[in-house]
DNA sequence: GGCATCATGCTAAATAATTAGCATGACTGA
DNA sequence: TCAGTCATGCTAATTATTTAGCATGATGCC
């Protein structure tokens, strides 16, 4: 089986790309912070080195300190952590994961977040009868 | 942070891990021939031993062989995926995963799945309304 | 029965990941 | 200016992961 994504990045990579990859941006103190169980600062500063070198992150100059991000768009790193889901959770089926998010969570989206959806709906029935 | 779901498994045993889940159940050669860049057939038996040895598989008698299985439900490792993932690249969004689904592949959703979607969010109108 | 095949289990070695410790340079405020 | 603070980079040691090799037992077939 060949290997695209995340699948290869080893566990505190992992760890550390997730919280990129949810906060946008964070500078070495944060990560550490947001890690869990945090090792101790130089450890996570070696392990942002190496994630560095092998080309997952970057780093921008914030006056003194450095700041991390992410070398892969959050839209493209979404899209293939999207479908690694739904094949290994939803046999690869995109309506199932979605009924899984809008049933699992019912309760908690707006009556605008129904709207959205229920539009996107509408333009996908369209582009099915064509 | 506390650490909850696969984020602790090490690079082997989440490939595997999501091999179990992807096909429900699998023997050690099944195993062996979906992981990416497989290393030999012991290899993949040891690692097998240590998930079951952490408690994160189980195996059943298949006549002379194992049938290995996760010990919990795909139900809830979902559930746990899902929440892990939006927190990760949605803000903790459903809506907006949910949305990026039905957009990402509306080509492929046929006309019973945009129903049934159809009528999840309509449920969930009548909840919010409540 | 006896041989080939394929499974398992265990152990020990090689490799990779994770960690801490220390050296160094910039900035800040007394 | 001169400590103190906080950042960086590097190196080396520990620890975890991953791997292969070999011993053993069951099964099926000739």
């Amino acid at each position: 089986m060949t290997d695209s994504g995340t699948t290869g990045l080893s566990r505190r990579e992992r760890q550390i790309l997730d919280i990129l990859y949810s906060r946008g941006r964070a500078t070495a103190a944060e990560i550490l912070a947001a890690l869990p169980d945090p090792p101790s600062y130089s450890a996570a500063r070696a392990l942002l080195r190496i994630l560095e070198q092998k080309g997952h992150i970057r780093h921008e100059s914030d006056g003194p300190r450095y700041v991390f991000l992410p070398k892969v768009s959050r839209q493209k790193a979404r899209t293939s952590a999207l479908k690694h889901m739904l094949t290994t959770f939803f046999d690869g089926s995109a309506a199932e994961a979605a009924a899984a998010l809008v049933d699992g969570s019912a309760a908690k989206l707006s009556s605008e977040e129904l709207d959205r959806l229920q539009a996107l709906i509408d333009r996908a029935r369209k582009e099915t009868k064509s």
